[in-house]
Order: structure tokens, then sequence, then C-alpha cells
DNA sequence: TAGCCTCGAGTTCT
DNA sequence: CTCGAGGCTA
């Protein structure tokens, strides 16, 4: 076969392909791959007819708007075509670069004109909808389909409550407004949730959906408009369409403005930018905020501002030569699930790992990812050999979202946690064991186990217990797998000799190993009880423990009433507490430590009382402050009496925000509550060491 | 008793 | 960051 017959059938392939994903996408609402593998088939396709232009059919993909018109909705003819944005698949800032020479060449600019203004957009993940308004009153809403013949959605649009029927101040004999009509993150999860419960009661004809845009596309192609009223659509502007009677302004912003006045919504975080170097910065400045949005986008879009440059430059095809879409990378991408490993945590909590196909998603390559616990792998029914997809989203840790039936392999494998370790740990071989009515499935063996030994180790080394410098987890690896330390007292029987012993140990880092733990030695009730990792006592527990009893013979000594006295302390964690210090050898381990030098000031009663002006304030800190670290800032908050918690609620006094702050803040703004920068948090500090 | 709030624990990659 | 669960409060 030669090359031309080989790019003809592939190229034939991959139309079938093409089109079978678009019916499910368009038209059934049930894609049964990710968007990112669509577009990468989709500009394979292009790839092979750029190369072999003979090839190109007028039926390809390619070649359409794709939207097909359902039954039962009537189709409506747009006065003024509403076409698609060229999108830029280039995602680095070069992309933004790109376009704005593009448009500069176009409009016959010397290199040294001045720089061109440009109205900067989130691009909204959801469905584009005309609406049309006649004498300031909406008449009529119809989606875009295939650019020329929309449908009628009239009856479902008018359900969005942001959306205005009447126009203020207008009365246009016509005017068209152009937006996005889509769904917020939060409002997606309730309606996904409410749809699973219908389902689980045995509702019929009852579906979840896949993401937030086709639940969308689902509601507003909705036939029963009392439906569609349940299940709450967001909408913002981005244009217009037909206008008669009304004198638009000069530039895409001036016509948002207006928009705006006339009470339509439109986002707040479009901005003007000015030349190439404006849209690389507001590319970069939309990216850090993309996962704390409380909406998906899956890009931005820039237009020249200038309504009259705009018409200057007109179109190519079908694409007006003004304006481009620059995407982001995926956020979701398919791979091969190749195994599931069980890891073995400090508390004998055994999680099973997806070991996966490395993938680009996000911003980097994943080959692990949680898959937490047995529930939650029969609730995805992930087996191996499975293709599943994996997302980065609002958070930096992979997740496997789910399976993509269709790939499943005929021999795939289902997982069970228990049948797969035959009952026993996969480090120590001791029995695992599973509380009623728990999910968890643990191993008994306790500090017998390697795998929690190490950890325990290091929760104990770690910087906020005693911070002890020069301990990783590769050190770690060596020490207990050696034997050389066994017990965490014998940590502290560590020398260069000993060390030297091991690979990698030459004199440099071993010294810094005993030179850290020499500094460790001297610390603070607080932290020697959290690293001690008693079930339930976590950094705060510790504080409010060692703030209570003062020593920590009395802590031994308490009994689980006197315990139940100390703040935020109950039953649960009481008996944990108790339990563990009624174990002859946990209190060998503590009396071995304090004789190995361990030691911090006790509190016999007698101190002066620091003074503690923030006393009953609570802090949330949210991004990176300029010259604290989030330590720092903790550390000082807490000296003088105020509480750092990690979530807003309407508890909390004062929110710190710094750079890239993220859902925190959003969430403090919608509280209403006061925001501090750095600054003004260190002069509060400073006028509470004065008082 | 329900619902809110916080804490603890586990997690990925550079 | 998110989940689950412990503790507190209306």
């Amino acid at each position: 076969m030669n090359r031309q017959t080989i790019a003809a059938a592939r190229a034939a392939a991959l139309r079938a392909e093409l089109q079978h994903h678009a019916h499910r996408y368009y038209v059934l609402d049930a894609p049964e791959i990710p968007d990112a593998d669509y577009d990468r088939l989709f500009q394979e396709l292009q790839a092979i007819e750029a190369a072999h232009p003979e090839l190109l059919t007028p039926d390809s993909p390619t070649q359409r708007v794709i939207g097909a018109v359902l039954d039962g909705l009537v189709p409506v003819r747009h006065q003024v075509p509403m076409l698609s944005v060229h999108t830029e698949t280039d995602t680095t800032p070069a992309g933004a670069e790109k376009f704005d020479a593009r448009v500069r060449k176009a409009l016959g600019l010397a290199d040294d004109a001045p720089p061109l203004v440009y109205h900067a957009e989130l691009k909204f993940d959801g469905l584009a909808i005309n609406l049309r308004y006649e004498h300031g009153e909406l008449v009529q809403a119809a989606t875009r389909g295939d650019g020329e013949t929309g449908e009628d959605v009239t009856h479902t649009v008018r359900m969005i409550a942001t959306l205005p029927k009447r126009l203020r101040g207008v009365t246009a004999a016509v005017l068209e407004v152009r937006g996005e009509v889509f769904m917020r993150r939060d409002d997606f999860e309730a309606l996904n949730e409410r749809q699973r419960k219908l389902i689980e009661a045995g509702a019929r004809g009852e579906k979840t959906f896949v993401n937030p845009r086709n639940a969308a596309a689902g509601v507003v192609r909705q036939l029963d408009a009392a439906k569609a009223a349940k299940r709450p659509l967001s909408f913002f502007a981005y244009g217009l369409g037909e206008v008669l009677g009304w004198a638009a302004p000069a530039t895409q912003g001036g016509v948002l403005a207006a928009l705006g006045k006339m009470g339509v919504p439109v986002s707040p975080d479009s901005a003007v930018a000015l030349g190439a170097e404006g849209l690389v910065r507001y590319h970069e400045r939309i990216a850090a905020r993309r996962d704390s949005l409380p909406f998906d986008i899956d890009g931005v879009v820039y237009k020249v501002d200038d309504l009259g440059l705009q018409a200057a430059l007109g179109f190519k095809s079908r694409e007006p030569r003004w304006a481009v879409a620059h995407k982001y990378p995926a956020q979701e991408q398919t791979t091969l699930l190749q195994g599931i490993d069980v890891q073995v945590g400090r508390t004998g909590k055994l999680t099973p790992v997806a070991k996966l196909a490395p993938v680009f998603v996000g911003g980097t390559t994943v080959s692990n990812a949680t898959l937490h616990n047995q529930d939650e792998i029969d609730r995805k029914d992930v087996r191996i050999g499975d293709t599943v997809v994996v997302r980065r989203a609002g958070d930096v840790i992979p997740e496997v979202v789910g399976v993509v039936a269709a790939r499943r392999p005929a021999d795939a494998q289902r997982f069970d946690l228990y049948a797969r370790l035959g009952g026993h740990c996969p480090v120590c071989g001791s029995a695992i064991t599973r509380e009623e009515g728990e999910v968890d499935w643990r191993c008994s063996g306790g500090l017998f186990c390697a795998a929690q030994r190490k950890q325990a180790i290091l929760h104990f080394a770690g910087r906020r217990a005693m911070d002890v410098e020069g301990l990783g987890d590769k050190l770690v690896d060596q020490l207990v797998d050696a034997a050389v330390v066994r017990t965490l007292p014998e940590l502290y029987g560590l020398d260069v000799a000993k060390l030297s012993a091991l690979d990698r140990m030459a004199g440099k880092s071993a010294q810094n190993l005993v030179d850290g733990l020499a500094k460790s030695r001297q610390t603070t009730f607080a932290r020697f009880l959290y690293a001690l990792g008693i079930r339930h006592v976590g950094e705060t527990t510790a504080k409010d423990l060692a703030r209570h009893f003062g020593q920590l013979d009395r802590l031994i000594d308490a009994s689980e009433a006197q315990l139940l006295e100390v703040a935020d302390v109950g039953p649960i964690v009481a008996q944990s507490i108790h339990t563990f210090f009624a174990q002859p050898h946990n209190l060998d381990i503590v009396r071995e430590l304090r004789a190995c030098g361990i030691e911090w000031k006790e509190d016999d009663g007698t101190a002066d009382p620091t003074p503690k002006p923030l006393l009953g304030l609570t802090f949330v800190l949210t991004g990176s402050l300029p010259t604290l670290s989030r330590d720092d800032a903790k550390d000082r908050i807490e000296a003088a009496g105020g509480k750092v918690s990690g979530s807003v609620s309407k508890k909390t006094h004062f929110v710190v925000a710094g750079a890239e702050a993220g859902s925190k803040l959003d969430k403090a703004r919608e509280l209403g509550l006061a925001v501090l920068d750095e600054a003004a948090l260190l002069a509060m500090l400073a006028r509470a060491g004065r008082a």
C-alpha cells in the first residue's frame, strides 16, 4: 500500500469515528470519549486533509459547524449567522502572540506601530444562544445549531432567573444578544446528586450528566419547561446579532458594558488587554484562577476591541479574523489502568492506588492516582485493563473519574482488595481487618509492620512535629529496611559511623542528620505530643491537650473523664488517648525519648501569661503571602492568641489573602467577611503587640 | 437529632 | 484540597 492509500483509509476511518462521536455528543448528550480525545481525532483528520487536499470531502466533519437540529424543537433561521471563532490550540503564550501577529499583518501595521487594543474574555464551556429582544421584550431564544439554523428554546431559556425578560431602558425595534448558557459547577453537582437519588428511587428515563456543559445542553433542549426550571443555568453575554434601531457603542468593551446596563448578565472577568503582551498576561492570570472559578472554561477569547477595525479585518472562510479562542491544556485525559497497588499508611489503612500509563493532563504527567478504598472501586466499576478518564481539576491531585465502557477489553480484571491480599498485609503479612460499618481495611500489625513504622518515623520527624532536618523518606526506608532503626528512641542513637554504612550516606548528609537530631531535642510539649502519632490527635488537639494539662505526666495519668474536660475532646478521642498511654510499650518509648535528651519547658502554672490580644479571633490563610510563609503567619497569629483554621465559615473573623488566593477568598467575599493582605495582618499584630 | 464546623488523614508531582 | 468523621450547638 502506498502512502496515499494509507492516508485515504485513515481519513475515512477518522470521519466515521468523528461522526459517531459527534452524534453521541451533540444529539444524544451522551459522549463516550472525553473532549480532548475528540479534539485529537479532529486535529489528526485536519492534518491529513491539509497534507492531502485531494482527500477533502464536503461532508467531512472538519467542513461543518456541527449541531444537529433535534426532533421536537422548532428550527429558527438566524438573521445574522452565528459563526464560530477560530481555535488556537497552542496552549502556550505563543498562541496569543501568533494571533496578534496575524491581526497586525492583516491590518498592514508596521512593526513599530503602537500595540492594538484587545478585549479579552473567558471562553465558557456551555452552549451559544441567540436572544432576540423586540422593543425591549424577549421574544425568542435559539441555539446556534449549524450557525445558519438553530432550535427554538425560548421555553427553557426563559427559566434562567438572571436573564431579563425585558431590557432596561431599551426601545430598539430589534436587539439580538448573543452569549453562552452554562451551568456552574456547584449547580451541576447538586443536579447530578438529585438525579442519582431519582435513579436510586427507581425513576425511569432519568440519567446523570457527564459534565456541566452536557448538563446545560440537556437542560436547554429539554422539552418540558417546568423540568428545566428546576435545573439552574447561568448566562453571560458576549456579543450582538441583528440590531435595528440602536446605535451600538464603537468597541466590544463598550457593547458589553451597555448590555450590562440593560440588565443582561455580563462576566466581570473580561478585560481590556494591550497588545500581545496584554493578551499573554490575561491568559496567564486566568490560568492561575481557572481551578477556583465556579464554572468550567476551556480557554479565553481575544477580540479586537474596535468594531471598526473588526469590520476592516472581516472574515476568512467562515471565521472572523478579529477573534480567536485560546485554549488551556485539557484537564481530562484517557489512559490505560495497568494495575492496582496497595499502600499501607501510618494508621495501617490500606489504600488501593491505580497504576496508570503515564499521561499528560493539566500540565503534568500523571502515573498514579488514588482509588481511596474498595467502595470507590466498586462504585466506579474500575477494572484492571480498563481505559479510564483521569482528571486534575479543582485541586492538584489526580483522580480517576470513571471508565470508558466502550473500550473495556474482554479480559479486564475485577479488583477485590481482600482477595488480592489474601487477607494479609502486603508489607508485614499480618491479618487485615475492617471495623463494623467502616469502609477501610487496616493492617493489624501496628509498629511491627515496616510500612507503619516508616510512616511513624516520618511523622515524628515531620516539620510540624519534632522537625528533624535531614530525615526524608528515602533515608527512613534505608534505616528501617537495614534494621538500623526499629523504634523512635533508636533514632537518637544514630551517629556518623552507623550512618556511613548505608548507601549514599557520605559524611556530609550523615552529619546533617546528626545535627538535625541534636537540634530537634529542644522542642515543645505540643509538638512532642503530636509527634507520638496518637490516633485522632493531630496538631490542634495536641495543642489543646498541652495547654490544658501543662505537663506530660498529668496527661499520662489523666482518666477518660478528665480528658473529656478538654474542649473539642469527645469520647472517641479521649478513649484513643487513654488507650495509648495504658500500653506499657508506649510508656517505654516516651520514657526512652526523654532519656535521649528530648525536653521542653513544662508549664508549672507559675509562668506569667503572655498577653493574648487576638484571643477569640479566627483567621483563615489563603494564597501565598509576599514575605511571611504560611507557617510563620500561623505561628504569629497563634502567639497573639488567635486561631488559624483551614476552612472559611460564618465563624471566621478575618481571611488573610495572598497571591493566587483560591476558593477560600471567593467564599469569604460571598459571606462578606473582612479580607486582609499581609501588610494589614502585620499591622494588626504590631498593634496587638503594643497593646 | 440534624446540621454546622473543624480536625485528622491521605494524596501527587516538581 | 477533599473526604470522612468527631464534637458541638440549636
